[in-house]
Parts: C-alpha cells; sequence; structure tokens
DNA sequence: CTGTGTTCAAAACATACGTTTCAAACATAC
DNA sequence: GTATGTTTGAAACGTATGTTTTGAACACAG
C-alpha cells in the first residue's frame, strides 16, 4: 500500500472506513484525504460514491467465491465426504485465510459484509446474491447432502441464522471483545472465535426438525 | 396515533422510518413531515436526533425487559424448569407478543436492534449494555443453569451467535423472504421464522464443546 | 383580563456532502 | 519536440442535513 497507484489506494482507505464506520458515515473527503489522494479522484476513477462501494466488494468477493469454488471442486474430486463440520471448515478457514500476510484483514471482511447485510434498503444484498449466489447455491448443496433429513426449505433459513450468527459476531467483535474482557478477563481473537462457531453452527444446522 | 400528541407522533413515525432506513439514512424531515409536526419539534422536544434515538430505543426496551423479568420471575416462582426450550421461548413470545395488536411492530423490533447492534461506532450498543445489560446477564444465568456442561465463557459467545441469527434474519426478513419466495415459492412470516430458529439455537447452545 | 410559561410554526443558518468543472501536469506515441 | 489522451489539483456548485432563532398561538393561574 506505500506506493500503490491511486485507484488502489483508494480502494485499501475506503475498505478500512467503510469496515469502520458504515457506508453513509464515511465521506469520500474522509477517504481520499487519509487516501492522500484528489477528491476528484474517486468520481474520476469510480464514476460515484455507490460505485466505490461495489468495486471494493469486488475486490473483496471475486477471489473469495473462486477460491471456495475451487476448493469445492477439490472436495468432490477426492471425495471429500459432505459432513457439516467439513463444509463449514471449509468456509471459515477461506474467510480467516485468503490474505494471511494480515490478520485484520479477515475482520475487515467480515465487517464489510455485515454492513452489506445489514443495509437497509438492501441493494447491496441484492448485488450480492446475483454475482455471488451461484457459489453460494453450490455449497447449499454440499450442506444439504450433509444433512439430508433437513427439509431444504428449514436448511435454507438454517444457512440465514448461521449467516447471521457469523457476520453479526464477527462484525461488532470490537465491543464484544471489550464486553468479553470485562466480564471474564480474556483476550478473544477472531481464529477464537470461529473456533466457537462452528460446533454452535454444526449442532443448529442437524438439529432435529419438529414435528 | 390518530391524534396523538407531538412527541409520540414523532416517536411513532421516527421508529417506522427508523427501522427501514436506518438512522443515518433518515432525515429529521422526512420525520416529522411524515408525522404532521414542525422541523424544529424534534429539536424541541429531545434535544437532539441523537436523543430522539435513544428515545425510541427507549420506549421499545424498558417495557420489554420489565416483561422479561416478569416472566423470568414467574419462572422461578413456579419452578419451571431451566431448559433451553424454555428459555427461549419466553425471550421470543414475548418479542413476537409485546404490541399484539400490532403484528408489524415487532418485526420492527428486530429490525431496530439489527440497526442499533450493525451501528459501527457501536455507542448505541453499549447504551443498550448499560441500560439492560442486567435483565440479559440474568437471563444468561438461566441459560447456564439449562446447560452447566457448557462454560461460561463458552455459552456467553452462544448467545452471541443466537442474537446475531435472530436479530440478523429479523432485520432483513424482506429480502430473505423475497428469495425464500424465488426458491421455494413459500411466503413466511415472523413467527414462521421464529418457529424454525428455536430448534436451530436449541441445537447450537446445547452442542458438545471440543475437547 | 393579564401575565407567564409552554408549545408550535416559518424561516434562516451553518455546515457537510457528492459531484462537476477546468486548467495544469503527466505520460506516451508519433 | 510536439501532439494527444490520461490523470491529477484546486476550487466551486448545488443540495440536503441538523440546528437555531424569532415570534405567534395557546393554556392556564393570579
Amino acid at each position: 500500500m506505500a506506493q500503490a497507484g491511486t485507484v488502489d489506494r483508494i480502494l485499501d482507505t475506503a475498505e478500512v472506513l467503510f469496515a469502520q464506520k458504515g457506508f453513509a458515515e464515511t465521506s469520500l473527503r474522509a477517504i481520499t484525504s487519509k487516501a492522500g489522494v484528489n477528491l476528484a479522484a474517486v468520481n474520476y476513477h469510480f464514476g460515484s460514491k455507490e460505485a466505490l462501494i461495489q468495486a471494493v466488494f469486488e475486490r473483496f468477493l471475486t477471489p473469495f467465491s473462486a477460491a471456495l469454488g475451487a476448493k469445492l471442486d477439490e472436495m468432490e474430486a477426492t471425495g471429500t465426504p459432505d459432513t457439516p463440520e467439513n463444509v463449514l471448515g471449509i468456509v471459515f478457514r477461506l474467510a480467516l485465510g485468503t490474505h494471511p500476510e494480515d490478520p485484520q484483514r479477515a475482520a475487515i471482511f467480515f465487517r464489510l459484509s455485515g454492513q452489506a447485510y445489514s443495509q437497509p434498503q438492501g441493494h447491496l444484498r441484492d448485488y450480492l446474491h446475483k454475482h455471488y449466489g451461484a457459489v453460494f447455491k453450490r455449497l447449499q448443496e454440499h450442506l444439504q447432502r450433509a444433512v439430508p433429513s433437513v427439509p431444504p426449505m428449514e436448511l435454507f433459513w438454517r444457512v440465514q441464522f448461521s449467516l447471521g450468527a457469523v457476520i453479526f459476531t464477527l462484525s461488532g467483535m470490537q465491543s464484544l471483545q471489550a464486553i468479553s474482557k470485562a466480564d471474564f478477563n480474556l483476550d478473544v481473537s477472531a481464529a477464537d472465535i470461529t473456533r466457537r462457531l462452528l460446533p454452535f453452527l454444526v449442532g443448529g444446522i442437524q438439529a432435529d426438525v419438529p414435528e
């Protein structure tokens, strides 16, 4: 990030600020001044603030969903059994490991996802669903094979619940870490939390369906 | 809401708009014009927009946490066993039933909570934790008695995961309903979702803790 | 009535925002 | 070296926001 081009400096900075303070609360002036570029550069290179936001997500999600697709390919090729642990484990290791050189990057990833999902009118959510829905659906099919006794409709919602648990928790990690520290005098990392998440989600996903 | 006072008309309208579009995206002018009151009324009665937001939450959460406390009292008095189903069931029935005359109110409740939690800098989250942390802690103690084999620290995080699943899902219900309708051609209500949520959360909360 | 404190209404204020403009600087090809 | 297309810089534009001001309308006690 030291001497990257204007476009990348904008993306790097916007990514951090968006994750930190949200989309509406982050002004282009805040981004450009912190990035050391001119204010007009955003509209010149991206067209609008909205387009900047989408560009930030694209840079994040395109490699992620590609890697996820590759991992699913590998799983099918090697005949790895479709267990909830295996399927969810792939996602977590990927989310935590997309940028191993920068551990904070994972937190930014989740916070950004949370921002996108909780975005009120939800056009970003629709955008994500449209561009990355295919990989997501594939993931869900593997999960379905892992828990065949759970009806598809039920599984759909359980995946949503899981998404909520993951994104919500990771996206609010800062405050939660402070509370956890106050109540238990313990520090936790994103990796810690995901390690705790896995059994919780597996338990929820394969729970018995009432009558 | 027909001919209530200015203060209540502002609160009623702000509540709906905040839930619909978020805090930053809802202007005082939008609130006051829809409420049919003068723009200056907000600053006159509440002091600032920030104070308005807190007032909206207070009107919501004070009765809710009081009712929750009462239900927990009742549970202790009648000796109802501390099972995950019982404890979580209380919360859900309460959240869905605080205003039986207005079923949409429950959705607003969850959407507002989601907005508060995903609020970037999290001062609202801190505010909530400060004002309603006591009832929350009591709830957690009951849960702890329900699953004594889960260490407190682990349970703390599982409650956070559950919160995430609930708030995140309910707060994004609109979009999710559309997806669910497209993929399964089925309508779902908030009550439907919570019915599906309960076994998921119970399964997650009482899952085995790895080594 | 009269006076006093409260509430409302209309307008103005100050500020911050996204966006646009336009000229200068730069790079690259001819 | 000049010309051309691209990128940057500084400033301005138009708009929307939260807030403040000022005075009128009102309620009600003395």
